[in-house]
DNA sequence: AAGATATACCTTACGGTGTAAGGTGTAAAG
DNA sequence: CTTTACACCTTACACCGTAAGGTATATCTT
């Protein structure tokens, strides 16, 4: 045992680093995360930053990881309703909480080791509800995938905050059908910024898996 | 009459700009597309873009518009279930033909009027049957960023292209737990890159379109 | 025909980016 | 007290988006 460092002082590491990223993310857009702004945060020089970070890329990872160890519990026990009820609030309580790093999460999520331990209890009790592993694991994806979906939209307004008002079609650009067609529906249809509008999408997601589990395992449901 | 300026010469429009910049973006990836090297590909310097395109901002959104233009048309006249269908078809058809581009027609389809007639036209087909407009639009709503969060992902691997094998797990840093509930899953379950697996997305989103309506507008479905 | 004008493109420059290469000072180990 | 190792720093490079202003040419006006 010769080597022993004993580090000199370590006021900075990669969890802190990471940690002051995901605020500099938050606070000022993921586009304004850069490994000067970050070093210039923690009081040190950005290429101070690469003797405990490979790469910026290795950091977006780090920022993943820390993300991962933030995100609420899942509810393990009430059969698969509730586990992916649980996990929605989860994913939502994550966006909502770091609004600039979160597409970090919906984005490279792939082999990041407390994230997937995370995804794992879910996959669990969907296989422990006796369905089909495949059918079972596609509806758990797809609930998954279009979760991001809409909380990546989020961020922005999808067609427009504000329907332009039909007087207004020669400034747009817009035909009048297209107008017509845009003010049949209530604005509300399309804030996605809103709880209540999350809430009604995982309710038609959660309708979906119930109908693909249905359709894909009847030996179980009716047993 | 006196302003009718009659252009030198225009080889290079905005159109011919967006097109190559699309090019750029499917064969480099879209974190490659720089002014630089895209006004090298058109044989210009990139101050010269700015001749006809404001700002790179500007750029992606002119890059929408062209995206938007070879969307592939709707099938408008057979009900509710076959526009979302081919509406589906044509979103993949765009992302398979414009792997890096793709990602902008999902991210800022704000307010871009081919995109948005295209939009347009589904509301149509969804106002036409009869449902009740908030739910309806909600429902269409979910069933795009839906959509968007398979394409979104489907570019990378979710999770693993290959689940490592429960005898690495010490180079993962995977739980054994982790590692036996991702085994218990067959791998194409999350494999998002074939069409296969988007079409089973697809049937989920119908099904799930399907049951929100149903259930939302009983009056309409039985009279 | 000659001058004015408008346009398409170019040159230079600035402050930003990620990061390669190598230097410095301090704290622990021998 | 010397050696060593590590945390942090300095300098430098190639790239980025774009502000400011220059030049040549094609057309309109006279």
């Amino acid at each position: 045992m010769k080597k022993r460092p004993r580090p000199a002082m370590r006021p900075v590491t990669v969890g802190r680093i990471a940690g002051a990223a995901i605020a500099l993310a938050d606070d000022e857009g993921l586009q304004a995360l850069s490994m000067r702004k970050l070093a210039s945060r923690l009081g040190i020089e950005a290429m101070s930053l690469y003797h405990h970070v490979p790469s910026k890329a290795a950091l977006l990872d780090a920022m993943v990881d820390e993300l991962a160890r933030v995100l609420p519990p899942l509810d393990l026990g009430d059969g698969w309703r509730a586990c992916l009820s649980s996990a929605a609030a989860a994913w939502l309580s994550l966006a909502k909480g770091h609004p600039g790093a979160f597409s970090l999460v919906a984005t490279r999520a792939q082999a990041r080791p407390l994230l997937l331990d995370w995804y794992a209890g879910i996959f669990d009790v969907m296989g422990r509800a006796g369905f089909d592993p495949l059918e079972g694991a596609r509806a758990t994806t797809s609930f998954f995938v279009a979760l991001n979906g809409f909380l990546l939209a989020a961020g922005r307004p999808l067609f427009f905050a504000d329907v332009p008002e039909p007087s207004a079609e020669s400034m747009t650009g817009l035909s009048p059908q297209t107008l017509a067609a845009l003010h049949t529906v209530p604005p509300e249809a399309w804030n996605l910024a809103s709880d209540e509008a999350y809430q009604a999408h995982v309710a038609f997601l959660l309708d979906a898996v119930a109908a693909a589990l249905g359709s894909a395992s009847e030996r179980d449901t009716d047993a």
